[in-house]
DNA sequence: CACCAGGCAAGTA
DNA sequence: TACTTGCATGGT
């Protein structure tokens, strides 16, 4: 029996699925390529880190031991596209410390570990933060988890799902809470919501044509 | 020219 | 705890 709360998020996606559909997200090769990409498009725009991505690939870089190998300095020279290189190239340097040393350098392993101990885990390596961790456990290891992102916090707080100053957390549960733990599910609504703030967000709501009023 | 993008950590009080 | 600031490129 789902919740009111719940039959507003369906109407939502439903909404949203009907206008756009499906999003195919996320655009990558492989799981790793998801990881990478995750931490390269923090506050960046995904144009910007396509070019980075193609950058490591061109080079032969974009693998594990790729990025291990490195130095931090050119991989920074590498991903100087996504912005923000230096911080990037740490935050990736640190990854893949952790993934080799705390995860027997195996994605297979990684995605067996149970969701929210492995989501601790990830929160404690420099550089991911409850977006990114959450995007890469429900887009590169297939956990069911919602990701937060600005574009969400916008749709919900304007259409009075959650309170005006909502945590990551609390809109992460208002979700979780009302919704089927469907991975599937998750991605899609998830993507929908960032093509609807690519198509129509801007500081101010209310634009016409906009399928979802409000927004 | 200003403003923004699929955030996060560190510093301040 | 609750703000603020630095990080940086590329597109509109």
């Amino acid at each position: 029996m789902p919740t009111s709360t719940g039959k507003k998020l369906r109407e939502i996606y439903d909404n949203l699925y009907a206008s756009f559909g499906p999003q195919h997200w996320w655009p990558a090769d492989d799981s790793f390529e998801v990881i990478v990409g995750a931490i390269l498009t923090q506050n960046t725009s995904w144009k910007n880190v396509e070019k980075a991505i193609r950058n490591l690939k061109e080079r032969k870089f974009l693998s594990p031991q790729g990025l291990k190998s490195i130095t931090e300095t050119e991989l920074a020279a590498l991903i100087r596209p996504s912005g923000y290189y230096n911080q990037k190239a740490k935050k990736l340097k640190g990854f893949v410390k952790f993934f080799f040393n705390d995860c027997g350098g195996d994605l297979k392993a990684m995605s067996a570990e149970e969701l929210y101990p492995l989501r601790e885990r990830l929160l404690g390596v420099k550089g991911i933060g409850p977006e990114t961790a959450d995007s890469i456990l429900l887009y590169a290891l297939e956990k069911p988890i919602f990701v937060v992102d600005t574009y969400t916090y916008r749709l919900c707080s304007r259409h009075n799902l959650v309170a005006e100053d909502a945590s990551y957390e609390q809109i992460q549960n208002m979700f979780m809470d009302n919704l089927p733990a469907d991975v599937q599910l998750f991605n899609e609504f998830h993507a929908l919501i960032v093509r609807l703030g690519h198509l129509y967000c801007r500081r101010t709501p209310g634009c016409d044509t906009c399928p979802l009023k409000g927004f």
